[in-house]
DNA sequence: CATACTTGACAACGGCATTGTCAAGTTTCT
DNA sequence: AGAAACTTGACAATGCCGTTGTCAAGTATG
């Protein structure tokens, strides 16, 4: 059975387009868990002039990629801050390495083929 | 004020000498919280023929940065397990980055000289 | 032989994560 | 025009986590 984060691509994946209650429909998360992701700068997502936020398709899989940490590894928001952030600075997805190589569950490893990875993004950050 | 991990290196670093009374006390945790590090798969410290705990050095350091994770960055220890697991799939020191770079604190920017890096170690788990 | 080790177990307490809700004001969409 | 959704800051409930504390019973150590 494949499992998947992958939702089909838009056009641009970096273009902010959905505000907070799509987004969190999207994910499957309540609007204020968005919010306080935000707050501890996990996720950034664009501000239309009058400070509407818009999330792209970057920050949704950012945010799919908190859930997974979250929810199905126990990490806690600090360590998921840590997580990105070495990602940021070793300038390679490491988180994949998590991902790729199943070694949660058989649920992650038949996920393992190429479109099934999530991507967690340092650029919307 | 020069802050450091680094204790005086014994011979073998490797060599597991300290009951878990004393890597308790060297590193300022109860040894309650030793056992749960070593349920939750953070140390392994070897054994002896009856079933006592050694902590060789190398459990100490990491130790230490388990402490330095979860007390100064409020990292869990399910993301303190991730990012171990990362490392050794990595195959390099990359917590060392984010003591290195002294991203935290001014404290940590100060320990950034080469002898007060702690030194999370893979081959003692 | 006192002390420290082992196991499994229960508990207190402060902190965390998520959701829920509120008020007041602004913006958006029908 | 007005309902709905957005914004901010705030408080709260609930379950879970991390650390320490303690216990019992048995074994090992200095």
């Amino acid at each position: 059975m494949r499992v998947t984060f992958r939702r089909p691509d838009p056009r641009d994946p970096g273009r902010p387009v959905y505000v907070i209650s799509v987004a969190a429909s999207i994910v499957s998360v309540h609007p204020r868990t968005l919010r306080i992701y935000e707050d501890a700068g996990l996720v950034c997502p664009a501000r239309t002039p009058t400070n509407i936020r818009l999330y792209s398709e970057n920050d949704i899989r950012r945010v799919m990629w908190i859930r997974h940490l979250t929810q199905n590894l126990g990490v806690n928001l600090a360590g998921v801050r840590i997580l990105f952030e070495l990602e940021e600075r070793l300038g390679t997805r490491i988180l994949e390495r998590l991902y790729d190589e199943g070694v949660r569950d058989a649920e992650t490893a038949a996920a393992a083929s190429a479109d099934a990875n999530p991507e967690p993004s340092a650029s919307s950050a």
